[in-house]
This record gives structure tokens, C-alpha cells and sequence, in this order.
DNA sequence: GTCTATAGTACGATAGAC
DNA sequence: GTCTATCGTACTATAGAC
């Protein structure tokens, strides 16, 4: 299934985001012409130039749309769940599972050199959903369940492992699916951060 | 200083090898074409492709050559230190202190994206340099100073915290220099796999 | 809004003098 | 080995019919 809304886009624009997502993850954006984009998709280049003013466009509203998805799904998991541990243990499981079904997805956000074809764009981890993650990690220095320390530090601390492994999950250097390892990686992840020794669950 | 040794190069490639790191790094493979290549490192277009096949063999000869030094910065570390915390602890600061000497070396390795433009080379992850790092972890649970785990869980939460580290300092997105945090990251991504409690130096 | 056909350009790579 | 000049190509983006 596709991961992008169908709200707020016309299916023309729609089915030219998905195919950019597929051939920019797998081929790269210098490596993806407007051909392979016609070809993948079915939508002709005078439809792609009438939707996006250039190619260019394309993948900054690409990334603008996979943004507010998964700030949507992210409020979602925070409004299930009130505390900063269950919060942090919910949102590993939704990357992890998003890192298994939308490897594209996950693949795009996290790998993609945007710089490189959006050299005007902030990196990404200034994006509203990195900010998220970690003022989840601030909620938990107030409520004394994580270690008070530097921010960025517990951030790139915790997130760092489950990111890491999911990378090597994307690179297929994993032996088994990636959500076979979740309960182990949050674990040891939490650890890093947490106040005191009891891990128990 | 320039990161790569002159012993295996000539005078023309290095000349090229060291623009290619600093220009691929900066705008990215398929934004630096050849005349900004010649402009960059004051070598002609002739010399370029008379070093080189083409343009893509730059890069893997780049990479290749990266690789080949950190190995070898790797060895002179694992040679001053024998037990896996030391060695976790030396070779943490060894990549924090790469990442604000050579920020290029260390931006190519991590975040070019290589498989775009070297579509046949395995993923880093693979390369020796990462799969020193994990051994290292490995030795830590024969000796018993780091808990039996998987050991990509385990390479992930640790290693994974100092590499998110260094990508945000990579990313402007630190107040402070890189190596200010060093004692700090060490600290927890080491207790995130750590057998006892016992944290002190 | 959608399409085909094509203009214009910039690049990678080569030829060949020195 | 080094250089300049240039070829051929493949791309982005546009023009204009429907």
C-alpha cells in the first residue's frame, strides 16, 4: 500500500511521487530522469512539468509529504501514551515497523542525500519529527525517569542504536527481519539514558 | 593537512583525489562535473582521465583510499589498547576527533551516498573499518565486560549513538565543538552494553 | 489537463598536438 | 604525461496540438 495521503493531492501527483520515492531510494536522484519517471509511472512528461514546476520539485514535495505523514502517525502514537518511556518504546516500534513496511519510506528520510539535490533545504534531523523524538527525551529528564545530561547527547544516544540498526536492517546486514530485534535494541537503548539500574519492564 | 598518505599516489592523483573528497562532499558526485574538477584541483581534463578511467573510478578510488588509511589508524589504535572499553573508549574519540580534523573524510564515509554512484560496492557497513568496530564489541563479550547480546544490537546502541553524534555536528546542529562531548557520549553509549552498573572510569 | 515532439544545453569522454 | 579542443549523447524543460 502506499504510504502517501490521498488528500491533499491530485492522483496525477500522487502516482509521480510514488514512482519518485521508488527511483530516487533505488537509483538515486541524478540517476532517475524524467523518462524513467514517465516510464515508472505512466504520467507523460507534459503532465509531470504541468504538476512540478521542475524535477527538482518533485522530490521537495515528496519530502514535504512523507514529513507531515509521519508527523501525523508520530501524534498519533503520543496521544496513546503519556509517559516518556512508553513514548520512546512506541515510537522505536512505529520506525522499526515503518522501516519493515515502507523500506522506501524510511530509506528516503533517513539515507537520501538531500543536500545534494536540495541544497536550500535544513538537515533533516531539524525536521518537525526529529524534534518530536526528542522533546520526548526532554519530557523524561523533567519527569526524572531519563538521566539529566546534555539533550543532543541523550537523543543521538537513544535514537542513535534503533536508527543504526535500522540502517543495517536496510543494508541487509541483519540475519532476521528487523522487528525481531526490537524488544532487545529499545532495551539496551533505554538503558543508556535511563535514571537508574532496574531495566525491568 | 590532507587526510591521504602520498606513498601510493602520484602527485596528479592525489591532486585530484583530494578535490574530489572536498567537492563530492560539498555539492555532491553528480553536481561536480570534470570542468569543476580541473578548475578545483588545477589539473587538466587530460590528466583526469589519463589517472582515471572515468569519472566514477574517482570515486572508488577515492573511497578505497579512505578506507585504506582509517584501517590503518584503526590498527595503531587497537596496537595501544587491549581491552574492548579502552579500545571503545580510544576509538570513539579517534572518530570525534577525524569528524572536526578531516569533516570531509568523515561526511563521505558516513553520508555520501554511495550506492548511487558506486552502484556495485557493498554497503560501508561491510567495509573492514566497521567490521573492526563490531569485533571489538565481540572481544568485549568474551571477556565479559560487555552483555551477551546480538552483537549488531549491540555495535548498533553503542557505536550507533557516537555516529548520530557526530552526524549532528556534521549537521551544524551542536552549540558546542564535537570533542566537548566526547566524555559524555562515551559514557552512556558504553553503558547502554555494559554487564554491571559500575560506570566509573 | 494530458499528450508528443523537440529545442537547448551541459556533460562525460576522446583525439591528437606537444 | 600533460594539455586544448571538440565530439556525441542524454538530459531537462518547453512548445503547442488535442
Amino acid at each position: 500500500m502506499s504510504y502517501l495521503n490521498t488528500q491533499n493531492h491530485s492522483n496525477t501527483v500522487l502516482k509521480v511521487l510514488n514512482s519518485a520515492l521508488v527511483l530516487f531510494v533505488e537509483k538515486g536522484f541524478f540517476n532517475t530522469s524524467i523518462p524513467d519517471l514517465v516510464k515508472h509511472s505512466g504520467v507523460s512528461t507534459g503532465s509531470i512539468y504541468h504538476a512540478f514546476q521542475d524535477k527538482q520539485a518533485i522530490a521537495e514535495t515528496l519530502m514535504s509529504a512523507l514529513l507531515q505523514q509521519i508527523e501525523r502517525e508520530q501524534l498519533q502514537i503520543l496521544n496513546q501514551h503519556g509517559r516518556c518511556k512508553a513514548r520512546f518504546y512506541a515510537l522505536s516500534k512505529w520506525m522499526i515497523d515503518t522501516a519493515e513496511e515502507h523500506p522506501h519510506v524510511m530509506q528516503f528520510i533517513l539515507t537520501a542525500r538531500h543536500k545534494e539535490f536540495m541544497p536550500d533545504l535544513k538537515p533533516i534531523c531539524s525536521s518537525q519529527p526529529f524534534i518530536t523524538l526528542r522533546n520526548v527525551i526532554h519530557q523524561g529528564m523533567l519527569e526524572g525517569s531519563v538521566q539529566e545530561m546534555d539533550l543532543m547527547v541523550a537523543a543521538a544516544s537513544s535514537y542513535g542504536g534503533i536508527l543504526r540498526l535500522i540502517q543495517l536492517g536496510l543494508d541487509g546486514m541483519l540475519e532476521r527481519p528487523l522487528n525481531t530485534y526490537l524488544d532487545e535494541i529499545t532495551q539496551v537503548c533505554w538503558k543508556s539514558i535511563a535514571i537508574d539500574q532496574t531495566i525491568g519492564k
